[in-house]
DNA sequence: ATAGGTGCAAAGAGTTTGCATATAA
DNA sequence: TTATATGCAAACTCTTTGCACCTAT
């Protein structure tokens, strides 16, 4: 999903486009899983006296919408990236870092339940989002 | 994992066995994936005085030594489970509730990009858990 | 005996809200 | 034009911390 296509669903749902959304969509593309306070800072080259009520705002409704996934890994604050189907992470207990793993997936779950990769893999759970059979039936 | 090897893990990390942890062990098992205050909560039935200090700290605790593990699906606040190897989770976009998966996973599975099933889901991500290859190499 | 845990209260951090002003449609 | 977004500041919620007392080992 492209940034245009993020700017029509944004439109569909009704949403203003200002300058700072359309920065703050650029910046999920650039920033890889940031926080909240991440974009904030960033924000803060291009709009200096951009405040925290229109990035969480903002980041807010590109979730409810659908095209934002909000993460969070026991971290004080939230991550947040752009929807794409199939989603990879790998989340290390010493550092705390999130990995992407596009390129590492395979590698991952080899390493899965032996000592010879470079990943050690404790655990592993899936996360699947939608809408369940009980609201479903309303 | 049973609650007494849950114990024994404890023991061996050198942290102490009172009540209140116990307890909280215990809770671990009979709730849902609870939050911190609703574990605080049932906790106060049986230790009325029991402050938010303690099952933050033995939280944080069980989740150091690796049998607890902290989730969070952007609510306010996080949710605890015990570790077990595989998980599988459902997080419901309307209602916001989470559905654990070991009934269900093939019938989410099969659900996935189809419109037939009682879940709708709409996307899906895989988190690992352990040590990266930068953190390994030290 | 003593290192570590508990309960209390206050502080900290992240996020949300109310409101006056500004702006996209 | 006008419904919606922005920026500011204060409020709110969840979580952590400091400290005196207590307790498991």
């Amino acid at each position: 999903m492209c940034k245009d296509t993020v700017i029509d669903k944004m439109k569909e749902a009704g949403l203003r486009i200002t300058p700072q959304r359309v920065h703050i969509v650029e910046l999920l593309y650039q920033l890889s899983h940031p926080t909240a306070d991440q974009i904030y800072l960033k924000m803060t080259e291009k709009f200096p006296y951009v405040s925290h009520a229109t990035v969480y705002n903002t980041l807010k409704k590109l979730k409810v919408i659908g095209v934002v996934r909000e993460l969070s890994n026991g971290d004080k604050s939230s991550h947040f990236e752009m929807v794409e189907t199939e989603h990879w992470h790998f989340n290390c207990k010493v550092c705390g870092e999130m990995y992407d793993l596009e390129a590492h997936k395979n590698e991952v779950l080899m390493a899965y339940g032996t000592n010879n990769y470079a990943f050690q893999v404790d655990s592993f759970r899936v996360e699947f989002y939608g809408v369940c059979a009980k609201c479903n039936a309303k």
